[in-house]
DNA sequence: TCTTTGATATGAAACGTTTCATATTTTCAG
DNA sequence: CTGAAAATATGAAACGTTTCATATCAAAGA
């Protein structure tokens, strides 16, 4: 016998019957203390090890949960998973991760195989024109949290930045600075959470009676620091910009090395999604922090609520974001420019 | 009968047996055309979902692997997992990823859980002090790739950069723009891939015969930038810097900010691990770009061979990096060359 | 015509747990 | 001491597949 031992093994071993042993093995409180600690002891000898499959297939939970996101090198992303995993193994969870490359196909694909893997419940970052379907492709039934894409008529909890008001904080800030031609640089008005920083960022402008320039630049860093350097090199280009994501700021700041363009004094630059390394440039990078720990543990809340089947609290939440000033972002000066 | 549809449910649809449904959602050439179609109409018509739990406890394998990494917010790891994942979702695989934080107690309790859950292999990244007892927490019968971190008595496959090489390369760079005081910055001795460069760099200050300064600046960028900040203060400072990672290089600017030195009149800098961000730094920062996806498709192979109990072809790869030049090395002024 | 062969199809027995109705033992009020 | 209730232990029946030995049937060889 060198195949792997079984619960059987080990109750034959413990001289208790099999029932007794997942019992044990569950913590359930009904066993003795006297034959748990045979069970223990024949476990430890025999080096037993438990089958999960076998346990998930008979109880039909996994404490499996499926996360898709778009992308993991995006630091926003990682992010997420980073902390999501570690929420998820503190309750007896392992998480599936599998990426969409913004692509709804593959994302239909890779959700029908979380299902076919008997997840306990999603965690999904919608891809790009895919939000309309994920009711149909996710399936009513499982738990399921919506992060950071919210569409309007979106059937799921879920969890997001108030992008709004974030993108409305950041560019009254711009305009306390005293700037009026202001230009937003945004991937996709296909991406809700996009749609609602343009509609902040809008907000903003009309009240600060400020020129707004809503430019789209693409969904990677390449694309948008093509399209931000043709704006760099406009006659008439904006004195500051804000960028709706950490990509487009990665473009952006290529954009502006290309140029030549000096930040702040030629343009100032405002970026949504904060990393590591926005403090590392010169000049450091003044930016939106997306409350990504909180996103993290509401969503883990949300899915778990559901999977637990309790009263689920706050189906909808809009996390506050931040605004790190750092060195890109100066006042105007004067009424015409001057490089000091 | 509003529960999910079994196989069997089918099998009752069609008019076929059981087994002849397994069969052909197996893909079985021995099952005439006719009932084929029978099998799939009926899959259709009841929307039918393959129970994965449920094959893999009968048929033993799960087509599922575990990636066991430090860290997700590391790039390096990240881009890692991407690409893993893709490779593992194109041959019919699911990935779970786990973190370990370093931690060598928590990587245990991971590789344990990912043995219960019955994972066809792994794919690990070894921790700080971990990598000793490898073999004994993940098993010799489980199909496993060691990555990135590999010890001289490892007994599984494995794949990493030449780093020996690769840290050779760099330090011949460095020497040849006239560099005599060198210092390398490395995170921690007690990781082998850090100990392979360290002796790739003092082989080619030996052979350069150079004033070799190596350094251990600690895990964090954290600790790096505050060890990076006293070298940088010493009165005889190195004229060139090579830092041994991607979080050390992240100290390593950041250090330099806060001390005012300038790169590379001051000091020239030169990365272990490339990533976006470097080359948009200013100066952008030269880099010894590890071959991420190699690496990955070299990992992958090995475990999948093993999987299928295939021979496995080159069992302990290493893989050439490549040094990108960019503005943080420049020739060292006064003794020798100047750069045009 | 009668085997033999090969191609298909079948059904029952796994796989290793959890669950639940039932059996057994213990406890304790009356 | 008795009977009921509480506590504990049991064993068989799931869970939904895959697998494999066997059955069926048509075609082919003798």
């Amino acid at each position: 016998m060198t195949a792997k031992p079984t619960m059987n093994d080990v109750a034959l071993r413990a001289d208790v019957s099999l029932g007794t042993v997942s019992k044990v093995l569950n913590g359930d409180p009904t066993v003795g203390a006297e034959l748990r600690d045979r069970v223990f002891d024949a476990c430890a000898q025999l080096d037993y090890q438990h089958n999960r499959i076998a346990a998930s297939l008979r109880s039909r939970q996994t404490r499996t949960i499926g996360i898709i996101i778009p992308d993991i090198l995006n630091t926003f992303y990682a992010a997420l998973v980073e902390k999501l995993e570690n929420l998820a193994s503190a309750s007896g969870y392992t998480v599936m991760v599998v990426t969409t490359g913004e692509d709804a196909g593959r994302a239909a694909a890779r959700i029908e195989i979380l299902k076919q893997r008997q997840v306990d419940g999603m965690i999904v970052i919608p891809s790009l024109n895919a939000s309309e379907g994920l009711e149909k492709t996710v399936g009513s039934g499982m738990p399921c949290v919506v992060v950071d894409r919210v569409s309007a008529e979106n059937p799921f909890p879920s969890v997001a930045t108030d992008n709004v008001d974030a993108a409305y904080q950041g560019t009254r800030y711009l305009l306390s600075l005293g700037h009026k031609h202001i230009a937003l640089a945004a991937n996709s008005p296909k991406l809700w959470n996009t749609q609602e920083r343009i509609a902040g960022f809008e907000q903003a402008m009309r009240e600060g009676q400020g020129r707004a320039d809503v430019r789209i630049v693409g969904m990677t860093a390449e694309e948008a620091r093509v399209s931000i350097g043709s704006l760099f090199r406009e006659a008439d280009r904006p004195t500051a910009l804000f960028t709706a994501n950490n990509l487009v700021t990665l473009g952006a700041v290529s954009a502006q090395l290309d140029c030549g363009i000096d930040i702040p004094s030629d343009v100032s630059l405002l970026a949504f999604d904060d990393f590591e390394w926005l403090r590392l440039l010169r000049p450091a990078i003044s930016a939106i922090q997306q409350p990504i720990d909180q996103i993290a543990v509401d969503a883990w809340r949300l899915v778990f609520q559901q999977i637990s089947k309790r009263p689920i609290s706050g189906q909808h939440v809009r996390a506050g974001a931040q605004l790190v000033i750092r060195q890109s972002t100066a006042a105007i000066r004067g009424t015409s420019r001057r490089v000091g």
